[in-house]
DNA sequence: CAGCCGGATTGAAACCATTCATGGAGGAAC
DNA sequence: GTTCCTCCATGAATGGTTTCAATCCGGCTG
């Protein structure tokens, strides 16, 4: 009765082999399959189901992208997954999108400038919903996202891109809270690992520890400059164990970059935080199982993933440059030199 | 002379514009954006790159897709990328991808059946041209993809699944000679810190350990399961402390776990290597900024992954169910009681 | 000059899903 | 019995790109 044609056509199944199958038009598959504006009879619906169901019909996301005009993806733009603070954003991004029913397209830029070019010229050529950048080397590109109308957010970048919505902490005030700490403690020379500066600005994590040095009139400790990484960190603490007048006190811009300092002074016999105190910047777990544990000030990455994703595919997709601040915390550890106990 | 119409189109640029302004047919534009089949007067490109810049013009990437029924787009579905072996793993992948100007959609199963499910489906529909597959909690899953014609690798995955080429190492053998390795520093007593199994199969982890212990002649130590994390490592560490024969060295099948494990030691307040040896397995760089350093079995993660994508996208991309076994290396460094200097 | 050849260009048909404007059937109200 | 309305279902247009088959034009040979 109803299996008028045959049954296994070779290619992809498209909805005309469905609307076939089931006795009805395509028009109808397309309505029974996303709930459209338009109703279809129970027992209609019934019969497109099973030819759905028997056929094995699977939609044809390009061509769904290519009508609706929008591909239900949402690409992110990273300096390195292998990072743990960009790979919990990353999975962050990806379950808030996924939430949605969005895909992520992950790329990562390797702080360089090419590649980060090319990664946002390929999502804008994608026609993804939306992107999320948290690494901006040369913002000029960001015009290709702006000119194919795709919106994007900025993720605790420092100066604000005319246009662009933003999400992120108050770098500046979260590290002035944990230097502040520090000082607390009786140091007064305290030195600075930062990252090298890629922005036009100077990284609001300087400006915090310079705030909170000259809050409490102390001199300027010893600033080291170098990648956020392990190794990094490594060859930053080593320099800084090096300097001429020593810190007694380290302030790391990244969990990673302490991470490789504590190697570098466990390596010279010197204790943490007996002799030298560390404090650090990003709260990732990693930071919670070094040896000792970071003291280190948190940030609030899931939700700002969440408000990331929000803004750019929530209800309001399309309002203007929004800037959302988020709260740190500073989680008191070991390293700082308090006692194991939390006050 | 050569500026027919208006220049500035409204919506999206099409290539249809292009064509109008620079006064050929769409197909030019088109050979002329891919160096198509056909060939293209230098005079005529000119004129047609002319356009594309005036217009900023960018190419409809779901049309493109549409059409050619591929979306140089590769599907990954890992466990948890704030896992950093995973982590590692999505950053190697993506870079192999975006080699060949394929992108990367990054998906987590966390663990969860239905989730892990809901992505491959995902990928399925949005016709990726390949996924590899590092979380398979479900095997029947996997005929979405046979159904979809789309190719897929599993990586480190224990039991072959009919039909699927997989990418690995060889996890028995990998903690064969970790453990082999502290049966070296005259351990006899050598516990195990397992993940908890979701394999129908043994894990090849486990099977090593038992091997080097017969090998040896030596009984099985205590084993403990849970998470592959720093978490569940440490919960893993104390219950081997509290255990009736107490081990003097363990191995841990990830180096989350070992990190985890090495916390409890610390705080129980045992020395590492001195009371209790550990080894670990993934070599990741986490694992060499620990404290002490740990000794553990390297995957080539990069090497996997370049694989693992030409194997989806490669010359071959096609071709049916290879098998790819990758060689470990013993990293040896301090937790295992080894002099610091590498021998 | 007729006839050809070959390279450059074009028109139009796919690809698959969405949705609007129609059409038709059936029931209810007069 | 006629008219009108509601409810479902349909046909066809649309979206941007690729590519095949067909056309066109210039030049070359005989």
């Amino acid at each position: 009765m109803t299996t008028p044609t045959l049954q296994a056509p070779r290619g992809p199944v498209t909805r005309k082999d469905v609307a076939r199958y089931a006795g009805v038009s395509t028009a109808v598959v397309s309505y029974v399959v996303n709930g459209g504006p338009k109703k279809v009879a129970p027992a209609t619906e019934a019969k497109v189901q099973d030819a759905i169901r028997v056929l094995g019909y699977r939609p044809n996301a390009a061509a769904r992208a290519l009508k609706l005009g929008s591909s239900e993806t949402i690409g992110l733009v990273i300096p390195d997954n292998s990072n743990p603070f960009f790979s919990l954003l990353s999975h962050a991004v990806e379950d808030a999108a996924a939430e949605c029913g969005y895909a992520l397209v992950l790329t990562n830029s390797d702080g360089s400038v090419a590649k980060e070019r090319r990664h946002i010229r390929n999502l804008a050529a994608r026609q993804v919903d939306g992107v999320v950048l948290a690494s901006v080397l040369f913002e000029p590109d960001l015009v290709e996202l702006d000119d194919a109308d795709i919106p994007a957010v900025l993720l605790n970048h420092g100066d604000a891109a005319p246009g662009f919505s933003s999400v992120g902490v108050d770098l500046a005030e979260g590290a002035r809270i944990a230097v502040e700490h520090l000082v607390g403690h009786g140091h007064t020379n305290i030195g600075l690992a930062m990252g090298t500066n890629t922005a036009n600005d100077v990284d609001g994590r300087e400006k915090g520890w310079l705030q909170a040095l000259s809050d409490a009139g102390l001199l300027e400790g010893p600033i080291v400059r170098g990648p956020f990484s392990r190794a990094g960190g490594y060859a930053a603490g080593q320099r800084l164990l090096a300097s001429a007048n020593r810190p007694t006190a380290i302030f790391a811009s990244s969990d990673m970059q302490a991470i490789g300092i504590l190697r570098a002074i466990h390596e010279a016999g010197v204790s943490v935080p007996g002799d030298i105190a560390v404090a650090s910047f990003d709260g990732s777990v990693e930071a919670e199982y070094s040896w000792p544990a970071l003291t280190t000030v948190e940030q609030p990455v899931k939700a700002m993933a969440e408000a990331a994703v929000s803004a750019l595919i929530g209800a309001d997709r399309g309002k203007p440059a929004g800037h959302q601040l988020f709260p740190t915390k500073l989680l008191v550890r070991q390293s700082c030199g308090c006692s194991r106990t939390v006050p």
